[in-house]
DNA sequence: CGATTCTTTGAAAACAGTCAATCTGTGTGG
DNA sequence: CCACACAGATTGACTGTTTTCAAAGAATCG
């Protein structure tokens, strides 16, 4: 298994070399290039992915046409579509890759299997639900208290390298915001 | 247990009838009376809670010292403050009862030892989380792609009976909008 | 009924979006 | 290596949505 996620792992549960090496029996790897497609909307999701390298975004097209990026996954995070997934219904929402990304693919068919014979495998992912669901909870808060500005300026300060990494349209899109809105604050921050 | 929850339960995994009894033991019932306090900021959260009947809110100040509502909690709801719960830190969140609200407490102490002996029950914690994840998603998702007034107009009509229960200045905290701006859409509805 | 809490209304102001034009940078092919 | 094309970023004027403030009106509870 490649390191990055059983370091991640570590972080979340103890777990046995013969665990993972079991773990390990139910993953592929794959690469996608940018611009490339991970899902499309219309599709069924059928797998739980983790990023080992590069970027992916999540988006669909809003009411009046616009790309409007839900979230973003980067090095040592996992993502899928989960209503699609769990619902097993077509996907309203499409993920593509930002940049040529390395992945693990978890396929769900099997992932009640692994659960069964790993049951840690249960706990780890209960956990993982959990640190995402306070991290959105918290982007809840901060949409609805701090004004477009801050919301900018708070999030290059929490991720400044992550900045230097995508299109600042994109960043502007996951933060509900035009592109001119974004150009205009940062104008007014130099 | 209380029948709600089991009903509940069923909706997201099999479970037999001394597994029921083993998470019974781990259940403690608790009443609280409107405007009393579930947790207050500053404390640490130490349980999770299925609402058998009421509502609460999971609120805080904002930097301008409004209350902010997070999101409500009612009939049939897992609620809890995660980032308390799972961090062990003091909750920067309020949780207060909206109506007098009778709840089954579930202590996070005992919280493994009970997955331990019913594992079923991780796994159904883990696909709630996944369902709230799903639900929580879509919210933003909203926030981002409709107007106030088309937000306000499809909370009430996803919500038409909770819209009675609770005041309308709550409802405009939790949407993010003054009460003001709340009070002329509706008069606009008319 | 009196007091407090909640809701409504209107006017002015702030915030962010839209549109259109221009500028910048980057990669590609000749 | 240059020129061009195209994607992304910037700027400014104008518009629209929502907030803020203040005051008055309704509803609820002891």
């Amino acid at each position: 298994m490649h390191p990055n996620l059983i370091e991640y792992i570590k972080r979340y549960v103890s777990i046995t070399e013969a665990e993972i090496a079991i773990f390990q029996t139910y993953l592929h790897s794959k690469k996608i290039k940018k611009k490339e497609f991970l899902l499309k909307e219309g599709q069924f999701c059928k797998s739980r992915y983790f990023i080992i390298k590069g970027c992916v975004r999540l988006f669909h097209f809003d009411n009046k046409g616009n790309e409007q990026i839900i979230h973003f996954g980067i090095d040592n995070w996992w993502i899928t579509e989960y209503e699609s997934l769990i619902n097993q219904i077509p996907s309203q929402l499409n993920i593509q890759a930002v940049e040529n990304t390395e992945l693990l693919e978890l396929p769900e068919a099997y992932f009640d299997e692994l659960c069964e014979k790993v049951p840690i495998i249960e706990r780890l992912f209960r956990k993982i639900m959990e640190k995402t669901y306070i991290a959105i909870q918290k982007r809840i808060e901060y949409i609805y208290s701090l004004s477009g500005e801050e919301q900018f300026r708070f999030f290059i300060d929490a991720n400044p390298e992550f900045t230097q990494r995508v299109p600042q349209y994109m960043i502007a899109s996951y933060l509900g915001m035009s592109p001119e809105f974004v150009s205009k604050v940062k104008a007014k921050i130099k």
